[in-house]
DNA sequence: GAAGAATGTTGACGTTGTCAACACTTTCTG
DNA sequence: CAGAAAGTGTTGACAACGTCAACATTCTTC
């Protein structure tokens, strides 16, 4: 008797997040588009629509992809801050370059983080919301520090947002005219010299080590 | 007769504009995924299928409502540019403030243009090619001018885009968590103190009036 | 005015998301 | 331990969609 010892496994073993799984193999594989209730099923050997047993919808399921997505993302934007050295420059652009990589690394996650437009009715990204946070708050760190200028830490914080998320989302789109062909320089470009115009001196010399 | 003096109107009188017309109102007022073959039909008074004898397939239609977009998009960008104060910190101000405008004013063209994942074969877009070059003329004509620091300009373009890019982009999602409620602050926290780090000294006080 | 091209319509097909009805499995309750 | 209840998966069906072939209409050209 498996109880709770060893899997929840009822019919499939649980389905619900192999949902969400196949659901992120077909959209790195064909795109978002070929993402079908039909397939997904196909996929795991599961009818079509057992997936209603689990989100009342195909956007609900997309809904749950984008939640997932975004405590990974809120994890790495983390890890990277907490990786790179206490001072504000090393953080800033230690998350930065995060950002892309997650956006290059998890294309499907990202698409539907990203590209799906969100139900009028469904209640904002609370992880979406935490990993903003944790932008602003190193923000407000690098204040304390004095190793950046004073102010509206959200304003400037959304500022650094624009420019990471627009250098993300411009990188998918490489085949485009003359447009970002990734290059972690523009990072660099954006960033180092006088992040987004943020950075109190030019060229900060942090105290710390 | 009409010939070619007033309309070139065959049976509903030029279907192919219209077709592009309607399927940007119905674009804005219901989302992309609501955009149907039948129901732009519906509205145009016009059968189901009749789009296929000015388009090879929905994804034609999309491609043509794209590359129209660039061009508009295109001459906002030049309009901007040429309406401001000849120096560069006016004139990048101006052309940034006039893309978010464009994102914001023309939100089915703005999702059509980058929202919608390239075909693989299509070609790459000549309009939206024109719209990043007028920002990488504008940044030499900067250098040149001693107001831009030198440096690989097309890099430089990408940043200011990359930036400009993500503060239009985010404004669409505005429900968002603690994302990016616009504010054409961000474009000036990003690009009046130092744009994006690209100006030559920090409070550049051009020669010219 | 007739031929032919351009344009629009209709019928049909396969695919999709979704729902109701049913079937099976697990857990709960006495 | 038996039966009820809840949880989970399947099947049949439907409307809507993109698309194509066949047909109908209108315009242009000679």
């Amino acid at each position: 008797m498996t109880r709770k010892k060893r899997k929840p496994a009822y019919h499939h073993g649980n389905l619900r997040a192999a949902l969400i799984e196949c659901s992120l193999d077909l959209i790195q594989e064909k795109g978002i588009r070929a993402l079908t209730l039909r397939e997904i099923g196909n996929r795991l050997g599961v009818s079509r629509s057992a997936a209603y047993r689990h989100f009342a919808d195909k956007a609900a399921l997309l809904a749950a992809i984008s939640e997932a997505g975004f405590v990974e993302f809120g994890d790495a934007l983390e890890a990277a801050k907490l990786g790179a050295a206490a001072d504000f420059a090393s953080r800033i652009e230690a998350m930065g370059i995060a950002y892309v990589r997650f956006a290059n690394q998890h294309r499907a996650h990202f698409e539907v983080m990203f590209g799906e437009p969100r139900q009028p009715g469904s209640p904002p990204s609370e992880a979406g919301a935490r990993a903003f946070g944790i932008l602003e708050q190193t923000i407000r760190e690098g204040q304390q520090r004095g190793e950046v200028r004073a102010g509206d830490s959200l304003l400037l914080a959304r500022t650094v947002w624009a420019l990471v998320h627009g250098t993300s989302t411009l990188r998918l789109d490489a085949e485009r005219p003359g447009f970002v062909q990734f290059s972690s320089e523009i990072l660099r470009t954006g960033l180092q010299v006088s992040p987004v115009g943020i950075v109190a001196s030019e060229t900060p010399s942090p105290a710390a080590a």
